[in-house]
DNA sequence: AATGAATGAGGGTTCATTCAT
DNA sequence: TATGAATGAACCCTCATTCAT
């Protein structure tokens, strides 16, 4: 760390990084490592004094942008919460694909992603110890699930509107569409290493079995490019 | 804590309670008090003090039986691991239904049953702890998650042998007939107070797309009795 | 304190002084540990380690019997209250003494007395610290404070139903008879070592002249022994 | 903190408060702000941060006239010391008064006033924390207590010269003419919510009984003008 | 001269673990 | 075997002090 902080200055002697900046940065520099310490070890396991040695930063400094553990722990959820989700809301909107060519296409891609991405540890913190924060349960819920539940059951109205889709249930339990998701993130964090699990198939297979099963009579399979 | 000693040793004295017996019993109430304090606080946050309260025994008794806390944690895992398994591939191998009437019914039935149950907590505290415990999560794997991946895929299996169903990916990733027990049992230790899920219907639902989704050409939706 | 460990197990193994009887006298050992340490450093500057220290015993063994720092703080000043007002209530009340030879004889021995004694440091204490603890301060005034005023307006009520005492302003400020006693305390703590106060005789005049004062025309001056 | 500093600087490009003026005039103005906070909370309890708050200045400023907390804190107590008894010095030697009339009339006055003033903070403060500032208590103890004890036998002195009291031991005792104002103090700092005392009755009493007990034979009782 | 971001030693408190009884 | 008093390492958090700007 003597090394970090003396390394720090002579960059700041350069002038390659002013005080002023880093000021701005720190709090994303601090969330970023928690982030990291979290995912690695999770909330109690966590030492704050890690997160700071991670973020190149003092002990206490954590504290001048973060009044508790616990708030930086809320704090790293909603960073990595924002408005990812709204992206691929966006596009539902306004594509021109037919309903199934954007679950096979846009939307796969989407939770694929999703999957292998460092979002996905923090539905792991999530599933951790969710139930002891209930007030950022309670965020992460009306940021992220109401609204991804909400998105998909209009995806799917759509489609039956469309005559793409029969009414089915799946209307009713969007979660479905999700589900592989969520059992993909855990497998790959508990089980990868004994038995490896192509979760980008996972995914498709779940997508290409559901559409299957819901498909409007007398339509065609309305394949994915792969 | 006082009163809880005094008591055990009133009903001992009066032999309702035999010294012999309980302690032959001891380790598994250890077992099952631990069980409640990791399901309701995590691992991390259970202090072996309040296992013992539960388990109407001294701070120190514990250790007699588990050297360390994380020893303690592996016997919990353990304990409710076992068995319940078996009884569900025993009745796989011996049934006498189809293999859709198989996943409609006794299969569906047990999964929901598993939502509800205690052993459900297991499973979070499994995704929570479960990397830093890489022999246990070793052992779950080999104990569970692998055996029942190969009962489900031999049960796949048969239903194509026997033409019920047509040869699909899903026999690949048996986990899609998994995955939404895991999204059940998280929606009900995080969301359920932000909004309901139905999660009987959730996981009936799913097997009932998929069979729709695999079922051979020609074959009649074999619905189960309910 | 490694040698301090090793020479209880000494003592211990001995068996001069067993577990249980220690345990009985710890939580006295550790207030009479702390009564040094806050008296020598007040409540914020004193190391809890330190008062562990002291009572020979490790840093965690004084939350074993009070919760906070500020528990063990309330539990000094009881501690030192106790009931050594009730004695020279009790001898006021049973005395054939004059008033004004009691006031001479055992009230000006027993203020004298308690200016040298380790709970005129307690006094300091609540003048220093009081204001933080109200609920601590609340219970001294009821123990001590009220009591103390209380039994001095009966013993000046009874000079003037006596006919020793002429009825004067000091029946309503007892205070005044105490006044010295706390001027001697913390002249003792502060300027002892600039210049030396006889507290004896300070506390002797303030009483020898107050009597002078109220003594009622024609009484002799009831002198004391000295 | 940031809006008032926006204030202060738009104060100051009106004229209204000019630089030059604020900057000789500030570490009088944070030892004001150290004098509320040490008064309200204490040494040990006193943030420097809140001290800099308070003064509407930045929280390393302080440092620049103060070396340390300690520096700061006996800055605090000779800012309050200064001056305040030369006056009442002063008076006594100039004054026309008999000594009894003195007493009850600008003594009393002075006294009466000190308890209810902030300087009466500082004599907790330094109850509380003197005896770890050995240097500050010396410069008290010289500054105020001897002066005001020397002054104090003079004045009795005087009164025994004019034959206005008789020889007592009053005037080896003179912190007799100030306990009671100790007293006060403490009282209103911790009891006053209790128990209403009357302090300035409380003080006057005092005075009218001591000057009874040492009159001379013969002389009338020179009552002050209230 | 002034700011306020940054440091890091220090202390209160917890709790897994040990051990005398 | 069983108890629970005792230990002490560890961790969160505070705040006096420093220093780049």
């Amino acid at each position: 760390m003597a090394e970090t902080k003396t390394a720090q200055r002579r960059l700041a002697a350069r002038g390659i990084v002013k005080r002023r900046e880093r000021r701005d940065s720190r709090p994303q520099e601090i969330v970023a490592a928690a982030f990291e310490e979290f995912a690695a070890h999770g909330y109690a396991a966590t030492r704050l004094e890690d997160v700071a040695a991670r973020a190149h930063v003092s002990k206490g400094l954590p504290y001048l942008y973060f009044k508790t553990k616990e708030e930086l722990f809320k704090a790293v959820v909603r960073s990595v919460i924002t408005s990812h989700f709204d992206v691929i809301r966006e596009k539902m909107e306004t594509t021109d694909l037919s309903v199934e060519a954007f679950l096979k296409g846009p939307f796969l891609a989407f939770i694929q992603e999703l999957v292998g991405s460092k979002r996905a540890f923090i539905a792991r913190l999530l599933i951790a110890e969710g139930h002891k924060h209930p007030e950022l349960t309670a965020f992460y819920y009306e940021q992220v699930v109401s609204r991804g539940i909400e998105t998909l059951t209009r995806l799917i109205d759509r489609g039956i509107e469309r005559g793409e889709f029969r009414p089915t249930r799946l209307r009713d339990f969007p979660q479905l569409l999700i589900a592989p998701m969520l059992t993909a993130i855990i497998w790959r964090g508990l089980f990868e290493r004994h038995h490896h699990l192509d979760t980008d198939a996972l995914l498709a297979t779940n997508i290409e079995l559901l559409t299957d099963a819901i498909r409007a009579p007398g339509r065609h399979n309305q394949g994915d490019a792969r």
